[in-house]
DNA sequence: GATTATTATCTCAGTGCTAAACTACTCTCG
DNA sequence: CGAGAGTAGTTTAGCACTGAGATAATAATC
């Protein structure tokens, strides 16, 4: 079970407010984690907040831009929402002019969502900007630190969701 | 200005839908760490929410239980949120009896959020078990490649927020 | 010392989101 | 086929949180 150390320790004689050393880093990795990403998600929510769109908004335009229409599940497994906020989400999108609901003739109970030509367009017109910032939140890494610090960021997303409860 | 790449290039001619190759790595680091940090996010999330505290109230109750008692905006600084979200969280804790307000002598208009007697004896008794399942949810990665992720993590999260909007 | 700017917290209206119940449809298997 | 289980999306109630303004106190400047 245990890949890598005991999970299994005394704690009870510690004094109150001391974390044990070998949680310690486990606690630090997943605070830098949270900040690392609460700092890129700001950055990119000032960016988009440009465009009066939230980054939920955006993603689901970002990835019907490059998918093409999709399943309202798939959009939803793709962005890691609960399908209500799909819901709400494309039904905002849908009122600004963006995005439409087409229907499945496979699956009746299935909708797709696609980009109007009004979407299209203008996600041609802001993306570029948007991916430039994004090259700018990342820019302190190196181009070799970042490839390292995404294949550890896969690996830790995986084991993360595996992890036994 | 630019540490590692060029930031200017013109899209105008790609096709729709292509994120052009120097950007795509960057969007990849973006959807890496935002993924890897709801994955721990949720692991974290079910362990404090068999106490019946959300995330957030957790957060708080730790700095408490490590820093000592702090003064309403340290807390808003260390865990990132707004002032109102503090009020708020402070308020429920207080509700359940783990937190309580002094009033600070130095200003006063500040307040300190401390632990209850109660709050101390409850932490005691969870953290040890949160720390195990935080060690748990990053055991996928052995003790160096936490430790290179929680360099390179710091460093993208600090470039992130230093960042030229 | 009075005036102004700043700071710490609280209040409150609004928002984005979730979870659970619900509707409509599809699949499975006797 | 037809009953029941399962699935896709919507509805609804409610919650955690934000941001702007209000309040009260402190600091800075004249």
């Amino acid at each position: 079970m245990s890949r890598h150390e005991p999970h299994a320790v005394n704690t009870d004689d510690l004094p109150p407010g001391q974390v044990e050393p070998q949680f310690a880093d486990a606690l630090k990795l997943f605070t830098v984690v949270s900040r690392a990403h609460a700092a890129l998600h700001q950055g990119a929510r000032e960016d988009v907040a440009r465009h009066g769109l939230t980054l939920t908004e955006f993603a689901v335009l970002e990835v019907l831009y490059h998918k093409g229409p999709l399943l309202l599940g798939a959009i939803r497994d793709k962005i890691l929402a609960s399908s209500g906020g799909i819901t709400y989400l494309v039904d905002r999108l849908a009122d600004r002019g963006f995005v439409e609901r087409r229907e499945c003739p496979e699956d009746r109970r299935a909708r797709y969502a696609a980009l109007t030509a009004e979407g299209i367009e203008f996600m041609h017109r802001i993306f570029p900007e948007h991916a430039r910032c994004l090259a700018r939140l990342v820019d302190a890494l190196s181009p070799e630190e970042r490839k390292t610090a995404t294949d550890l960021m896969k690996r830790l997303g995986k084991g993360a969701r595996d992890a036994p409860s």
